[in-house]
DNA sequence: AAGGATACTTACTTAGTAGTAAGTAAGCAA
DNA sequence: TTGCTTACTTACTACTAAGTAAGTATCCTT
């Protein structure tokens, strides 16, 4: 909490949390180890503890990384002025692009399936993250039904948490059959949501 | 494999069997032990072994019982009988099951975020599993739209592999934001596959 | 030049993991 | 009753996990 880090300590820290953040999202929480990062990254696994004393503090770490980037993603003007299908597609090419960099699943699809043993901070966050991106999808698909640039049935709350559903499930369906059957699935979803016009 | 084996050696495997795969739905594959399944069954961890020498396969046999359960429940008279929303509704009976009891996941969503972690006897499986259940999906959804009982856009394996991904990752919801959540995604998808006369 | 903070390494503890080897009690079959 | 099989237990190996304590080299500040 210094003024200014020194530069080195920073690099480390955040090489850090981008191995384990790599390793979470490719391994699950419970199937990466401070001996992964530590050999990846060529130090002590104590060197590890020096930055992140406890697994569950590097966890919440990355939970609140990606917290803080959803939020500055979604509030970019560059994704704010986008039309409504504009920002659909903005959404999934996230996904494409995990889809694509190896077999990494999104945030929430990693951690659903170990959530009943992940530590109570994490589980927290992982709920508000969700909850955030649901929140954001929900007005992204209102505003566009209102416009008729995009096409659902019920309430926009329940049409987002089905999408990011599948998008999350999509993910994971990538790494068992391939990425192959991801995008017929993403194909699936836009032919539903756009009207005829622009699908 | 002897003509008959005793009962209270089938009893534990099964038990045994029964508890793995309670605590793999609950837990996922790298988070239990045969700790945990001793323990529970009150018997040490070497019983564990006796009958299922590896936790591969252990893990094996929880994929292999799934998928005998699978074909037996498809080709049931009581099944293969029922109109294709009927079929559908049954398949997601299934589904509101382990929503309802506990919070389990199914095999699919338990097992694929933990899949690069995984033996590949049992990722093969799960590919078998997982490509057997989309075509009989597949099949159901093409019947149900030719008799005008289903409705949906893109080809029928698109579509049931996009409805088995939002139901595998509905129950991670279910785990993470709670049981209404995932009865919202499952009513969407009712919603959008049953006509306006029968949803 | 001295002191202190930073960023580690070395060496360790504790606990949990899968798996194995040897021993044993109970039942059954000849 | 002898001997084999089944279904375990006890006691162990070998390994990996997270986490800690103490020591150290480097840099920055004064």
């Amino acid at each position: 909490m210094s003024p200014a880090a020194p530069a080195t300590a920073f690099d480390t820290r955040t090489r850090i949390l981008n191995l384990a953040e790599e390793l979470l999202l490719a391994r699950g929480f419970n199937a990466f180890s401070y001996q992964h990062i530590a050999k990846d990254l060529g130090v002590k696994p104590a060197a590890i503890h020096y930055h992140y004393p406890s697994k569950e503090e590097l966890g919440a770490a990355i939970v609140q990384r990606q917290l803080r980037r959803l939020r500055k993603w979604r509030d970019l003007p560059r994704v704010t002025e986008l039309t409504p299908p504009q920002q659909l597609e903005a959404l999934l090419d996230v996904y494409r692009h995990r889809a694509a960099h190896g077999p990494q699943v999104c945030l929430f699809g990693a951690l659903a399936a170990d959530f009943l043993t992940l530590p109570a901070v994490m589980q927290q966050e992982l709920r508000t993250f969700s909850g955030e991106l649901t929140h954001w999808l929900a007005g992204v698909l209102a505003a566009g039904r209102t416009d008729g640039s995009l096409q659902f049935a019920g309430h926009p709350f329940s049409k987002a948490a089905q999408v990011l559903t599948t998008l999350a499930g999509s993910l994971q369906v990538a790494r068992v059959h391939g990425e192959e059957q991801f995008h017929y699935i993403l194909r699936q979803l836009r032919t539903e949501l756009l009207p005829p016009a622009q699908a």
